[in-house]
DNA sequence: TAAAAATACTCCATAGGTATTTTAT
DNA sequence: ATAAAATACCTATGGAGTATTTTTA
């Protein structure tokens, strides 16, 4: 059974004849006829009654015809989809994040990506990234926004955006060790030797928990970590409730609290580097767009 | 897109690899790579990641795989569908049947044809002959059971059974005009001259009106017609109240009811023949093996 | 008898085969 | 280095064309 032979016998039964059908098909009718004869062998059924005034078809010929309309239609339809899942207009993304993204880039990225493919679904996974590394090699997430570094060859990183940590400290240090610098007050890490620090587990985010005692160090002191908490939300709690102090992104300042205050750092900036995690050579073309989409807000912002 | 490439990219899917999948469909795996591409080009969509182990399907290779499983299997069915039609095992037939019938051939024609094409509907239709023929011609019907003579060049009569007519009379004529014949006591015609006589109206079964007629006129008197009925129940009934008498197909004696008597009529039998009408060259194949059950059953009883 | 479908044949496009090269891990 | 897919080229099946005959209402 030929696809083409179906296209064939759907003209023919809608012709109501053998010679229009040609017409309409744009072959001549011999070849016609003979196709559809074909067709009726491989099918095992007489499907049309021969007049001299064209074609009509038997009752076997009827149901024939009307399920080969369907199965035509859905294969246009399979042709469609697949076309749509190819250019990345439709289809699932897992998409891992660390909890600082979604403090900054993840929300307005979600909302953009959403407007711009909405038959698109995303899943989201709040993950380190570490754990990110794990999953996007087990193929359980298409993409990820995780901390730098990531030095493994299969897994790329696009920095999409640098943050500065700042100092997060609770009023009674306000003015401790402040130095006037270029934009603002900013603070001088020696002046914390003594301060309790509150930073999110080394598992958790490796990136941030060693930037920030690789620069507790540098400045002549190993930092006393008291606390610890998984979400930037808590820490920053910790800190208004006068637990401690923190080093954390900039973008972090959005979340305002009373007693809390923000400076920057003095001299060299501490960075850390939000940027999108991606199995090297098996994204597909909705993860592309996903890419895509962020690497524009990031540059746009 | 030609559908001998949608069975080969199925077959590539589920083998994973060409070369294997070449070998499931006995061809070599030079014509498979050709064809899958091909089917990738009429697509519009890269269906498969290649690589040194075997092909997995992208994205929309896969979405595309699911459709045209659905897509082939529908195919099958549409086929397997057909042929049966096509053998006459299922489909929807409509049969017209005079009201002599529903009292012999038609019920155990009708279980029996079940019993063997249980997925075969039937849609029955009381008809006088005449209405038989019109709604044949006009397609409504199928195939008819009814009575000759059929003169009607497109219409074919196939001779079912041939009964001979009974008189059907009240107690108070028993014993009138009684004669000893070869397998009973046979009633003769010219005793019921001054009777009155009950028959269908023409209109509804002209083969049987007239047959009563014209016995009577050959008995040498013109029937008095004083009721008439539709149905042979009624008719019956109107003689078993005292009514007058009727000549009934012997098939009606199977109606017995009190007060009434049935003799058959002496001399040449008169004789009604029960009958399929057809739309010559026209039935399909379910007509022709219900046409089949009915001769069988008129060969066995 | 007239309109449509079927047959007879010829030609060429393309599926399939064999040999070989390229690619990816 | 090796297994698999892609390419090159050849062959042959079968789809399409033209001319003609056969069927059916």
């Amino acid at each position: 059974m030929e696809l083409r032979r179906l296209r064939y016998y759907v003209a023919v039964v809608e012709e109501g004849s053998l010679s229009r059908a040609a017409k309409r098909l744009h072959i001549s009718q011999p070849p016609l006829s003979t196709q559809i004869k074909a067709l009726e062998e491989a099918v095992g059924a007489t499907l049309l009654e021969r007049g001299n005034r064209g074609v009509t078809p038997t009752a076997a010929g009827a149901v024939f015809y009307e399920e080969v309309r369907v199965v035509l239609a859905r294969l246009d339809q399979a042709r469609g989809r697949a076309r749509q899942v190819h250019r990345g207009d439709v289809g699932m993304l897992s998409v891992g994040f660390v909890s600082i993204a979604d403090y900054s880039i993840l929300p307005p990225a979600l909302k953009r990506f959403r407007a711009r493919y909405p038959r698109a679904e995303v899943q989201l996974h709040e993950l380190t990234t570490d754990a990110q590394i794990r999953e996007l090699r087990a193929a359980r997430l298409d993409l990820a926004i995780g901390l730098a570094p990531v030095n493994e060859s299969d897994i790329g990183f696009i920095r999409l955006r640098r943050e500065a940590l700042v100092l997060a400290a609770p009023a009674e240090h306000d003015g401790v060790g402040d130095v006037e610098e270029g934009d603002g007050t900013a603070v001088d890490l020696r002046s914390l030797a003594g301060a309790s620090f509150i930073v999110p587990p080394r598992d958790i985010g490796p990136g941030l928990y060693d930037l920030v005692v690789s620069r507790c160090r540098a400045a002549g002191f190993a930092p006393r970590i008291t606390q610890s908490a998984r979400q930037m939300q808590t820490v920053v709690g910790l800190v208004s409730a006068g637990m401690g102090v923190a080093l954390v992104p900039s973008s972090v300042r959005n979340l305002q609290r009373p007693g809390v205050f923000y400076r920057p750092l003095r001299g060299r900036p501490a960075q850390i580097e939000l940027g999108i995690l991606h199995p090297r050579g098996k994204t597909g073309p909705l993860a592309d767009n996903f890419i895509e989409t962020l690497r524009a807000m990031a540059d746009a912002v």
